[in-house]
Order: structure tokens, then C-alpha cells, then sequence
DNA sequence: CCACGCATGTAACAAGTTACATGATTGA
DNA sequence: TCAATCATGTAACTTGTTACATGCGTGG
């Protein structure tokens, strides 16, 4: 997805709560950010040179309380403005959604493929641990509707995400229970 | 993804059944396959190129009775090798399903935001649209139980497309719902 | 004292997009 | 005849990955 820089924005919208280091900015695409975008350090530490130089961000160097010198990023009036402006833009075309497990199975034209039941089942147990993990995340995160008021768009993206794997597990059952009995 | 090359995979994975030109290729990505991968026909014609000069594919150049040249591309034994291995090869992680909707939501942070709902409400029109193109599909191309036998990779890709929409349409629906006579 | 996490970076490369470019055919 | 589709490519660029590199702090 060259041009678009996705990165940019999501930069931006990290450090708007308040200022963060290119290594906070990595961790947070542990959690649930990382289930929509992800990147590596290298990409963040060299975004981060580019959106300073742009004048985006704003840099602060020094060891604050601490013996390690880490940089701070804050966002600037400019890099507010820019985000607001991606923040609130519309969308005209839907992006892909790559797939690599779903592309193998177009391949596989035979429904009677041996191989195919434990591809399926594989799939299945991942899909199902991150499920799990992810229902976890929304019981810790949000016991409570004030939990959920005060970081609606947080809430509503947990909440999409645990949909989108719930699908992807009953998919992967029913078509795991279509083939059997049907080992040819 | 630079590294893993997935177009490769793909590319031979629709010759295998007959050979085509780098524009019958491009063409494939209009449809269910464009559901999950996307590519620029310049990508395709440099990939085409490399994977024959690797032994992967062979190239027959002429007019097939046609006025205009094309170049057919076949898959070899050494290609037919290469894609039976990534077909069933096991995925050890999960891909992100990179989804910049999302990431804006994100980084709403106030369910009152006032343009919150006309944001869900284009989202969820867009997605709407998709869904009943998928619908069709299913209906004009799996609509006896010997179609889905004879294709069956392809109607559980489409398939799980159509449940994906579905998933997407419910959760914009409820988000929006959620949101009325709560406009501050 | 050693492994792991914290913290930051560079260099080489691969993948993918955008724009430019050309020319033929087909149907309205 | 004019627009759309067929058909193929190159060049410049951006995004993202992989590998390399360094050094400190902390807990077992």
C-alpha cells in the first residue's frame, strides 16, 4: 500500500493522547491496534525522523528520571490538523482483504483433497486461541459501560474483532463438518 | 509484505488449470480472488517475467488467430512443484487484516463525536453494496449442489466473503443503533 | 553473570503503487 | 468516430521487511 501512508496517521493519533516514545508507539501495536495494522520498529523509528522533519511531530531527547535516553514525539498544530482531516475523511473504495489461508483453499479444487481436513484444522485452532485471547482482552478492558463511554472507537474496533474471528471459526467448523464422511 | 511473495503462489496457482496471458490474470483479481489479494497489472507482467526467467512458467508468444500478439504462460514441472508445496504448507502466525475504517474509529475517542454516524452510516452502504454483489455471485455460480462439488475451494472463499460482509453490515448496524438519541 | 526486555537506529532489499506510454479492436 | 476494452510494458517512487548493530537495566 505504497502512497497512502497509513502509518502516518495512526502516528499521530497514538501521540495525540499524550507524547510517546518510538518504542511505546511499537508496543502498542501489541494489542489491538495489531489487529488492524502492523509494522515493524525500523518503520517506525525512520516515520517518526520524516513526520519531525515535516514539521508533524515535535522531538524531545533526554533521560527523564531515568539512566536510558529515549526520545519523546508530540504531535504539533499541523499533525492535529492532518489527523483530523484523515479522522473525518470518507472512504471511496474498500481496501482488500489479503488473505493468505483463504487464497491456498481457492487452490485446492478437490473437496475430497486428503490434506485438506488438517489445513482446515490448523486454521481452526488458531483462529480459536486468538478468540479466546481476544474475549479476554474485552472482559478486562471493559467490565463496566463507563469502561465502554470513555473509549467508545477502542470498544467498537475489541468488538469488531472478535466478530470478525467468531466468523472466521464457525466458516472453518462448518466447512470441517461439510467434508466429513466425505474422505472419498 | 515484501519476502513471502504471495503473487507468485497465485500466479501459478491460475495457470495450472490452462495457460493465460498477463491481462486473463489481471482480469481474475475483478472477482472472488480480488476478494482476498489485489495487484496492479504492471506487478503482474514484472512477476510473469520473473517467474519465467526462474524456470517457473514458460511463455509461447504469437497471433492465435487473433490480430493482436499475446503471450500465453504455462506452468512447468518446477512450478507445479513450488505451488503443491505452499498449498499445504502450514501457517505458523496469523496475517493483520490491515483495515484503515477501523483504525479511524480508533481513534474516536468520543461516542458523541456528531460525525460519527454519518461515518458508519457511508461504511456501512459501502458494505452493504459489496454483500449483495457477493450474494449474486453465489447465486449465479453455485446454485445446484454439483457446482459447489466441482469447485469447491471456490465456494468456500466466497462463502466466507459473504459471511465476512455479513459480519462487517451487523456490527456497523449496531454501532449505529447503539448511537441513536445519544447525540449529546 | 546471563537472558530478556528496553531503546534506538542503519542498510539492503523486496513488494507494490502511480504514472507514463503505446497501439489494436469492438461496439454504440 | 469515439469511448471502452484488450493487451503489454517501463520508470520512478513508496512502503514495508529482514538483517545487522549497539548498549543499558533488571531479575533470577
Amino acid at each position: 500500500m505504497a502512497q497512502k501512508n497509513l502509518l502516518k496517521y495512526i502516528l499521530l493519533g497514538l501521540i495525540t493522547e499524550k507524547p510517546k516514545t518510538g518504542y511505546d508507539l511499537k508496543k502498542e501495536f501489541d494489542t489491538e491496534i495489531g489487529e488492524f495494522w502492523s509494522v515493524k520498529h525500523s518503520q517506525i523509528y525512520l516515520e517518526l525522523k520524516r513526520l519531525e522533519k515535516e514539521g508533524e511531530i515535535t522531538s524531545d531527547t533526554g533521560f527523564f528520571g531515568n539512566k536510558v535516553e529515549k526520545t519523546y514525539y508530540a504531535i504539533t498544530a499541523l499533525g492535529k490538523k492532518h489527523l483530523d482531516e484523515w479522522k473525518y475523511s470518507y472512504d471511496t473504495a474498500l481496501a482488500v482483504n489479503k488473505d493468505e489461508f483463504v487464497l491456498k483453499l481457492y487452490f485446492i479444487k478437490d473437496r475430497h483433497d486428503e490434506r485438506l481436513p488438517s489445513l482446515l484444522k490448523e486454521q481452526l485452532d488458531m483462529r480459536q486461541e486468538k478468540l479466546s485471547h481476544l474475549e479476554g482482552r474485552r472482559t478486562l478492558l471493559f467490565s463496566t459501560p463507563q469502561d465502554i463511554e470513555k473509549q467508545y472507537g477502542h470498544y467498537l474496533i475489541l468488538d469488531h474483532a472478535i466478530r470478525r474471528e467468531s466468523e472466521y471459526v464457525t466458516w472453518l467448523k462448518e466447512a470441517i463438518d461439510s467434508l466429513k464422511g466425505n474422505e472419498k
